[in-house]
DNA sequence: TAGATTGTTAATCGATTAACAATC
DNA sequence: TAGATTGTTAATCGATTAACAATC
């Protein structure tokens, strides 16, 4: 167990993405850097360093390119993550070509429909699969992170049968909650939560 | 001011969920429930409800349709919020037909896109404008809620024009850090941070 | 040496939870 | 009255921040 905490592992991402977009001559950043990247206080950036165990140089800085390794590693992304979409509507279509993605340490590797008509399109290179090549397809390992874009009523069958096929990080778009067993995990993207969350400040 | 936490704020569309769903013949709710709908303590919920002003009965719990009014009203959806999407790619198409925005409080009025093959299209009843018309619009007050759903280079550029027509609540899924001025309220979906996120995990 | 910046301690802040008297 | 459940206090937990000695 490394047990960053929730939030620590929240911010990850940003100074990642601040890391990555640095200028060719950088090797070197402040923690003053990465806090205005994220919208933290230095103290809090040098504490999660600390957390990650990654040490900078006292009147110097951090090392950028080992930094933005070493958190590259500890997300997981160090190697290439392969993600499968199931829904290939607007959504999941829409999703396939979300840009940076690569950049970022993910392929999309495939998108499962039900609907004969799309099985066999292409969505700018990704080919649109039989929802039942699902079971073989994770049997040889080809994706490991599913995105849930079906319709609502779709979705939890779905997430059942990713379960039973092993698996274990899903993000959901489809606007259901979704009840899964110990160990996998689910991140939820509501529109209509977001909204009203941000309904609440006007 | 009223003051709610943040972390008070977004469970409140968890509760009003379970209260929007509740089975018509309930009149009645417990903490306990809604921390199980929420995924929360059941003392967490009777705090938040406390901050919230709203009492229940001890033995007996709180009156659901009072606390569903209650809920709405403090997000401001005690009103209809009209949401404005901007882009009608595939990602702003898909946004336009989320399932259950209109029963959380949400009507859809308008889609911007500068391509004038698409201006004119109805996408699920809603016109498809040019983007030129929105400063107009805004003065009509037809939307109040933003939705980016363009490229990532044309997300700064439209925020500010968004904002310089007077908008203050802006939903984001463009993979783009928006800057914006005080007041303004920017909510970031970003479909890299959440991957990264749920790939820590596994 | 002077200036910059880390790493860490201690203080603070904020949010969660257990517990239980109040009371329906 | 007995059982259920709230409302709130006090304890706890966790995360943020100020501050500063260490040190490049």
């Amino acid at each position: 167990m490394t047990g960053l905490s929730n939030a620590t592992v929240a911010r990850l991402p940003s100074y990642l993405r601040l890391l990555d977009d640095l200028e060719g001559g950088r090797d070197t950043i402040s923690s003053e850097e990465l806090a205005a990247a994220a919208g933290v206080n230095a103290a809090n950036v040098r504490r999660d360093l600390s957390d990650l165990g990654f040490q900078g140089t006292r009147g110097v800085g951090y090392a950028a390119p080992a930094l933005r390794d070493r958190i590259r590693r500890e997300l997981g992304i160090d190697r290439r993550r392969r993600v499968a979409i199931f829904g290939a509507g607007n959504l999941g279509t829409a999703l396939a070509g979300y840009a940076g993605l690569s950049k970022r340490g993910f392929d999309v590797v495939a998108l499962y429909d039900v609907h004969p008509a799309r099985i066999g399109d292409q969505v700018r290179g990704v080919p649109v699969q039989d929802l039942a090549e699902m079971p073989a397809d994770r049997e040889k390992d080809k994706f490991d992170i599913a995105i849930v874009a079906v319709p609502a009523g779709a979705a939890q069958p779905l997430v059942n049968a990713l379960v039973g096929s092993g698996v274990r990080l899903i993000l959901n778009f489809a606007p259901a909650r979704l009840s899964v067993p110990p160990g996998v995990h689910v991140r939820q993207v509501d529109l209509s939560t977001e909204l009203q969350i941000l309904s609440y400040h006007g």
